[in-house]
DNA sequence: ACAAAACAGGATAATTTTATCTTAATTTAA
DNA sequence: TTAAATTAAGATAAAATTATCCTGTTTTGT
């Protein structure tokens, strides 16, 4: 469904917001080390998600990413997607038609949309505070 | 959402199928011309389906793939889906956790869910032979 | 029997995605 | 001011996916 580089991007941001949250900024290698992820490759999608303002990025002694608090709430998982994978699954055809159209539709095209539609709505209405609060409560998990 | 392979088996398949329905065996060539896909990465794809029974392939001079008339209306999509990319799009986390579960849902899990259940649910209801029959009526396409 | 048309299967190559490595820049604390 | 911790960025490598090529096998018409 979503790229590797997505799913690391999303928990990454997710367990960066639960930090944030506790006013607390957390190093590339306690991100890796908790979400279970390859540490220079999170890295390269950190770099991705600060240049997009998804989070931020502090150098030096006691750096690491943190989220602004009052923005938590206003980042949702389309903010990421976006930044990461692009519109594509938003907009591509499920077939691979070069356009994905209602002139000139594929046959899927009526059902996938819908579909389609489903997992926008989510990404683009599920905000990253309830996310990172449910893994904060030990209600959701980051890994394994 | 698909990968290519999939995408072009079942591009493929819809074509086998509508010229099932009037009869016709359709070559390798015809097919990958018709869906515009690159051939010999058809022929492997088409191998798969062959292997799983969705499609008859039959060697030889007049040879090609052909779908048994009475079976079109039995093949849904997801027949082709699961000999192709198999069950992960049905059974993976979309987080990248080890497993889906219930007892250690990722924070995205619930609502994933739902979505995946959506596909889950078009791919097994939705037939070939109704897909077949929108392009041969030209309310639906395979290329462009 | 033979040649031609067509699929099967294995080997190889190109591309994309995922992952790592190395060096530079930044920040802080001692 | 120097050393250590930390991210940035570019280069490289490994793995997976996509695509092609070549040879073999099957089938049919002549
Ligand atoms: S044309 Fe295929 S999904 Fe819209
Ligand atoms: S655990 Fe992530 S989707 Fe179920």
């Amino acid at each position: 469904m979503f790229s590797k580089a997505c799913e690391y991007g999303i928990k990454a941001t997710i367990y960066i917001a639960a930090n944030s949250i506790d006013g607390k900024r957390i190093s590339l290698k306690g991100i890796a080390k908790h979400i279970d992820s390859p540490e220079a490759f999170t890295a390269k999608i950190l770099q991705i998600l600060a240049r997009e303002r998804v989070v931020n990025s502090v150098r030096g002694i006691n750096g690491g990413f943190e989220i602004d608090k009052h923005r938590i709430q206003d980042i949702v998982l389309a903010d990421i997607v976006n930044a990461i994978d692009g519109d594509a699954i938003y907009k591509n055809c499920g077939l691979g038609l070069k356009e994905c159209s209602e002139a000139r539709p594929c046959p899927v095209h009526d059902k996938f949309k819908i579909v389609r539609n489903n997992l926008k709505s989510l990404l683009e209405t599920t905000n990253v505070k309830s996310l990172a609060m449910e893994v904060d409560s030990g209600l959701a998990f980051l890994k394994l």
